[in-house]
DNA sequence: GGGCCGCCTTGATCAAGGTCAAGCCGGATG
DNA sequence: CATCCGGCTTGACCTTGATCAAGGCGGCCC
């Protein structure tokens, strides 16, 4: 369904499209990228680098960003310094959240980014308006809670093996998505230590859960972040 | 606000009430449980006895239950038995959702229940035509996705001490709200097995955790499932 | 009462994963 | 080139929590 000036003047857009079916997935990833620089004028495309720290997540939010490149981790720390990793939006998920969460998390750059940031009232607006996108919204929201609960029998009930295989699982499966046969190939989007606070382990471990892959002939590292997949199968089965 | 005889035939009716703004949370606990019976001849009040496995969280739902008494876990299993209870719903919080979840999921009376099992057209048509009740349906998913977040930091990151403590922590909230002071009483809604489950622990350490409250005396047992707390304080520093 | 069963506790031992420490590697910098 | 630094790997050792095993306690049934 085309975008025309009007539309997008009104902010009152109907956002279906071929596209968005197919690939949109995360907390708000209801709106295509380009749908959404041409949704307002006020909507700004940024780059950061790994490491930045995004705004968007904490209660006074005045805007959403847009993933449209690369993956942003969303974290939370006990007062103490542990963290834990809670999610991660890889593109086109949207970060932000309509009705802000009350405890405390944290948005960074998790590789280099692309993002769209567009004004909160914008975006909250159209949202009102707009019941298609908001069954959307709807539905993105509780595949999250999906993810997140996923996630948990992760954290709860798997071993150091079984998490660091069903990670690479998850990722190979964002970033290499129309791949067939055996074997996957990407880089990892994030340091070891992002890893380990994702799996709730630490950095030694995770390293030598990859070297044991590694001698198994499951995977092949080079350059510490490009993986490849060699036999798929013999990965899944070490998800537990 | 009142229910009409005919808000409630058009199932249109207005939602919102005072109780509901203070009481109510959880994914879909929306209505009082005084509403919901009202809502439709064909909602009906169920008694359920612990262990009892409820319909509404499979693909072919055709029901949602509103828990009116006791403690409903929703957990998953994986293939070798390994289970993970990836959240408690207590009164009066409303289990099954509206676009049913694609993983699988098990949901169980945990303590015995009384549930208000509403058919799931119906609800699904009030939520249609009610922009308040989708409203608060939309904070509710978004409440337990917080609540599942959160719970990802505990089971990645805390101690099995820490994490006993927050979960005594977590059912005091619910089950003793209005307390004041640094005491709190309540009745376990759950076993031990279940509490492991819950904290991606076994029921030895759990005991072990318990054991250490009781001779730290922060906590008293008695009849393995009534449990004081009786330093508020002390036991919330050990949640980390 | 006696025996059984489910649930919980406690103790002894074991192993998975954490901690501490050393060293490697590649890129940046002088 | 030498050096430094951050991120990663590897090894040695230790701690936490799992596993295995025994026993307690209360309810229930004969």
């Amino acid at each position: 369904m085309d975008i025309t000036r009007r539309d997008i003047h009104s902010l009152d857009i109907p956002v279906l499209c071929k596209s968005c079916d197919v690939r949109h997935k995360g907390m708000c990833g209801a709106l295509a990228p380009e749908e959404l620089l041409q949704l307002s004028r006020q909507t700004r495309q940024i780059e950061q680098p790994a490491g930045t720290e995004l705004v968007g997540e904490s209660t006074d939010v005045d805007a959403y960003d847009n993933v449209m490149s690369g993956v942003v981790k969303l974290s939370k720390t006990l007062e103490d310094g542990r963290q834990q990793i809670i999610g991660l939006q890889f593109a086109p998920d949207l970060v932000g959240r309509l009705y802000a969460s009350e405890s405390p998390m944290t948005a960074e750059a998790a590789s280099d980014i692309t993002i769209c940031r567009v004004p909160k009232a914008t975006l909250e607006r159209l949202v009102e308006r707009n019941p298609v996108l908001r069954k959307r919204l709807m539905d993105q929201a509780l595949r999250e809670l999906d993810e997140a609960r996923d996630w948990m029998v992760t954290l709860g009930r798997k071993t150091a093996a079984e998490k660091v295989a069903s990670l690479l699982l998850l990722i190979a499966t964002h970033l290499d998505p129309d791949a067939r046969g055996e074997t996957r190939v990407f880089d990892l989007p994030m340091s070891r230590l992002d890893i380990a606070d994702y799996l709730g382990l630490t950095i030694e471990t995770v390293s030598r859960q990859f070297s044991r892959l590694k001698s198994d002939g499951i995977i092949t590292i080079t350059a510490n972040r490009h993986i490849e997949i060699v036999n798929l199968a013999r990965l899944k089965k070490r998800c537990g």
